[in-house]
DNA sequence: AACAGGTGTTTTGCCAGCAAAACATCTGTT
DNA sequence: AACAGATGTTTTGCTGGCAAAACACCTGTT
């Protein structure tokens, strides 16, 4: 029994919304050449207060430093994490979009919830895969063409089907809770 | 730009919570052949409050119903919920353990946070990924082997580095926040 | 100087999800 | 009947994360 496991949800240190704060504060710099409070704010489309109180705590954190002009940076940390962030996003994504093909909008979205939940280990086997996944190499450019084609021909076979699945599971039992 | 894409986050109607809720009731009574309210709060490591707050939530929304002597079970809807998610969890559990030779804790960890987060569509499209991938066929095990060969080899590279990442990310741009 | 507009903060309130504690029921034991 | 134990519920309070509103500040315009 892997008892308690589920409860480690929200113990993560990054949430969902403290990535994307920090993420938006990189992008500004990026495009702006600055970041203020309202520039996070409007990125995200929340209030100005919202993110004024999320943006203290992250101070307080020592993610994010403030200039006197109020103009916002990240912090050496505040940096390695949002580069983690944004690496796992993107490895994500290109294996949602370039392997199994699902569309651009999903693969979006589905990589943006799961960013920030990946172990750092996770994300770099990740990456190790579907670079090679990816890679000249003939014998994956045979295994994906071969995986693309069946695809096509398996249009009509209806998936989630029980069967499948406990096929999978049989290897890996245990119902968790 | 694709905004307003982070915010969906929490907009899913199956939260984590919500799903372990509800396949604690499934496990139960598969072990038990019963669930009550306490046996929810027991599984899940949580007060008896809390778990009987949620259930009457899940009551009301119709994926739980309740006895005459107050034992629970899961709605046509409910059923079918948990098996998404469960089936979800267990190929991304599968996927990590058994390719990307994760360490089966963090396999399992990992596919407890995204299970619920997925689309439907990236659950089945990944089941495909994972069946073909394991199966007998040559050209899918020749790459599997040809994955782990260079895997053993390249113990000492700096993953992570930001190099390889942004290779990935070149094709797929777009430093969202 | 007076005003408007943009900015940052704080306060208040909401919802999800949990704990803690008080309370009400029901059951079996003595 | 009286008690103990288990169960279910409600209330209160906490944290994260948001909105809304009030407030303070700063700057440019007139």
């Amino acid at each position: 029994m892997t008892t308690g496991v589920w409860k480690e949800y929200d113990s993560n240190e990054i949430t969902h919304s403290v990535a994307h704060h920090l993420a938006a504060i990189q992008q500004l710099i990026h495009q702006l050449g600055y970041a203020r409070v309202s520039d996070v704010a409007r990125a995200l489309e929340i209030t100005r207060g919202s993110a004024s109180l999320t943006l203290k705590a992250l101070r307080e954190k020592g993610y994010v430093l403030e200039d006197q002009n109020k103009f916002l940076r990240l912090s050496e940390e505040g940096s390695l994490i949002v580069e983690m962030v944004l690496a796992k996003r993107a490895i994500v994504r290109k294996f949602l979009r370039d392997v199994l093909l699902l569309d651009e909008r999903q693969a979006e979205i589905d990589a943006c919830k799961v960013e920030h939940l990946l172990s750092a280990k996770t994300g770099e086997q990740l990456l190790y895969f579907v670079q090679y996944l990816l890679s000249d190499d003939p014998v994956a450019r045979q295994f994906l063409t071969e995986f693309w084609a069946r695809q096509e021909s398996e249009d009509d076979s209806e998936a989630w089907s029980r069967g499948e699945v406990e096929a999978l599971l049989d290897s890996g039992k245990d119902p968790q809770p």
